[in-house]
DNA sequence: TGATGATAATAAGCATGCTCACGAAAACTC
DNA sequence: GAGTTTTCGTGAGCATGCTTATTATCATCA
């Protein structure tokens, strides 16, 4: 911190003031933020191992373990054995995930819509220029 | 989530890999990310109360009573009684917890300095201004 | 002054992320 | 084929943030 303001502390600001939009609009539809992410990934990688998605997710394995415990738990996603390799787990969607999918991506428009107005297309791009 | 990279998600994962690699830095020094950005705060407003403190990092006041109960069991901050008005508490740092100002703070500079190295100042400067 | 409402701090409990450690299974090496 | 190393998933435990609810005190107003 210094007293001009913090790249850093900005970043995360702006990060946690987002997420807090995003999951005050999405508590009906029943799915937390993080459990949304793993949905929308797993929509297109389904069969894939959990430490896979958790690299493509950037998360840690255990992190992402006990999302997928959660989601399983409310029959979201399946974890399927696998007789190529019995220590590991095939994920898939269940039916009941399937229809989440328009809901929440239409959630994210909004609260980015809300989020980035302010801002002009070119501002937007840049953004996620600099962050890539 | 699309399959085009999305804005929110990008910004929080790069609030995310930055708050990671500061704490990782700043293990040593005893610190956590949050503890350090109360400090920070706090010593240029010392003798403010715990809901003044939080409005201004941008917390929910419960957030920060836990942060501050950690930092008092450690001996950085002290809650002094208030005879005007008994409920709140007023805000003071400990001489114990000085010294760590300026290690924490080139902790964050060195953090900022390695994670926007490929970035231009100017890239960053507008960075700054669409965040804020 | 006495009730009523606002404010300061905290309690309880959840979600997400981490580190560290461990067991089971697979892969590799000799 | 046996021993070693690597990989897959998870247990335990911590930090930070939230929502919701509670207690104590102060402020207001009739």
């Amino acid at each position: 911190m210094s007293s001009s303001p913090n790249i850093s502390f900005v970043l995360h600001d702006a990060a946690r003031l987002l997420r807090k939009r995003f999951e005050q609009r999405s508590r009906s539809a029943g799915l937390t933020r993080a459990q949304w992410q793993v949905l929308a990934y797993l929509s297109r990688h389904e069969g894939i191992h959990q430490n896979k998605l958790a690299d493509l997710i950037e998360i840690m394995p255990i992190t992402l373990a006990r999302l997928l415990d959660k989601m399983a738990a409310r029959g979201f996603i399946e974890r399927r054995r696998n007789s190529a390799d019995r220590r590991a787990w095939l994920l898939y969607l269940t039916p009941k995930a399937h229809p989440l999918i328009d809901v929440m991506r239409s959630n994210g428009r909004k609260t980015r819509d809300e989020a980035f107005a302010g801002l002009s297309a070119d501002a937007q791009q840049q953004l996620l220029q600099t962050l890539c």
